[in-house]
DNA sequence: TTGTGACTGCTAGTCCGTT
DNA sequence: TAACGGACTAGCAGTCACA
């Protein structure tokens, strides 16, 4: 049972990058080692940025954004969770 | 710094961020020192962010956002340049 | 009012492993 | 496949004196 998403506007914002980081890594249907391979980071640490305990720079965040194929601005945004694109098939 | 990865953009990331962040402050009307001082960052901080020599964590990129008042995302983007930034005027 | 070099403490980020 | 830990190095956060 998948916890559901839920969008807290006070919350951590580690987590809720690692949050969104999660859910574009899942939508491509990659592993945390692809993501962190294609990135160009240890495996552990995007790991650790996705279970929102680091604090990533302007720089590695950029390359996240774009080995996710999302708009950097996108990582800090959270507009996901409810309502969201329910992605079809695939 | 590990792999590189280029990023198709060309310029470095860190001046594009300084180029947002100084075009938003002066668009405040205030000092770096202001700035500062509202982000609770260093004065010298500021400068060094604004000269595209520092590579500030998410978590400063945050607070940095909230003093100048613009959605995060923004400060990632860069969308100002060319075609007229329609900014509402205060 | 801002730029700059140098500095220290701490953490960003890596690499080894186990669960 | 991913969470988690320890130990490590590179680099950022944050500050200062001075231009």
């Amino acid at each position: 049972m998948p916890a559901p998403i839920e969008i807290g506007q006070g919350e951590d914002p580690r987590v809720v990058l690692g949050r969104v980081v999660h859910q574009q890594r899942i939508r491509l249907g990659i592993s945390q080692e692809d993501l962190a391979d294609q990135v160009g980071l240890d495996r552990t640490y995007v790991s650790g940025i996705e279970r929102g305990i680091r604090n990533p720079t302007l720089l590695v965040l950029l390359r996240l954004a774009q080995a996710l194929g999302v708009p950097a601005g996108r990582l800090l945004e959270e507009k996901t969770g409810s309502a969201g694109p329910q992605l079809t098939s695939a």
